[in-house]
DNA sequence: ATTAAATTTGCACTATCATGCAAATATCAT
DNA sequence: ATGATATTTGCATGATAGTGCAAATTTAAT
């Protein structure tokens, strides 16, 4: 557990599973496809993105969702994924404010001149 | 390459290695190390929050660099590692502020009620 | 009840990764 | 040069991950 300067606090196993789930260049293709989207798709819909079997596709989305990424939702016989607003958002904003004050000002601009 | 509503532009494999790096545990440790330090420190030093070897600690911290989330200098015998400000924050945001932005207003709470 | 459509699961295979230990390398001090 | 300190590299090992294919599962339609 991580306290952020602006009081966010971070789990830092969760955070990990977070990340990992965002490693892999498909499951990234297949975020930005349903960003791309504005709405919540099916698994076969989001699959265009990738060159992969579809079976792959349904289980990289599962791995999204589990890192609470994506939404899920059994509409049917089909499953629908969407964007998770509910904690990504405020984890990246905290991350890039603790990494760009945690450091005096003229932090990196020092390391440049010694180069 | 993926455009970003706000005009940044992301590479997605430089993305995933990215986030590839920042998926592990100790790799973590390591960084909000140094965040609370908000100094550069060498590898000795950052290690302390790690119970793992030396060797590791140093493996760790250039994956960091590489990805382009920490600074690296050599000072004498000693590498010094810091937070590098010039990519991860843009990216932290240009992120929130896409998966915040890319849906109608009421994405997540119809998907709520309808559970 | 059968059939069709959408998704998931089991299995095998290959590749990558985190780790520890020992040895090697680099740099500084004496 | 010798020795000390800091870091890196080589090697082995166990664990995890991405993928495709076939079979199983779930749900809707006829």
């Amino acid at each position: 557990m991580y306290a952020l300067p602006d009081g966010d606090t971070l789990d830092l196993g969760t955070l990990a599973d977070s990340f990992k789930a965002l490693s892999d260049p498909n499951r990234l293709r297949l975020l930005f496809e349903l960003l791309g989207a504005g709405l919540e798709q099916n698994v076969g819909q989001t699959a265009g993105c990738c060159n992969v079997d579809l079976s792959v596709v349904s289980r990289h989305l599962a791995v999204l969702h589990q890192a609470g990424i994506l939404t899920r939702e059994k509409r049917g016989k089909a499953v629908l994924y969407g964007i998770d607003q509910t904690r990504m958002p405020a984890t990246f904003r905290a991350l890039a404010d603790a990494l760009e004050f945690c450091c005096p000002p003229s932090f990196n601009r020092i390391r440049e001149k010694e180069k």
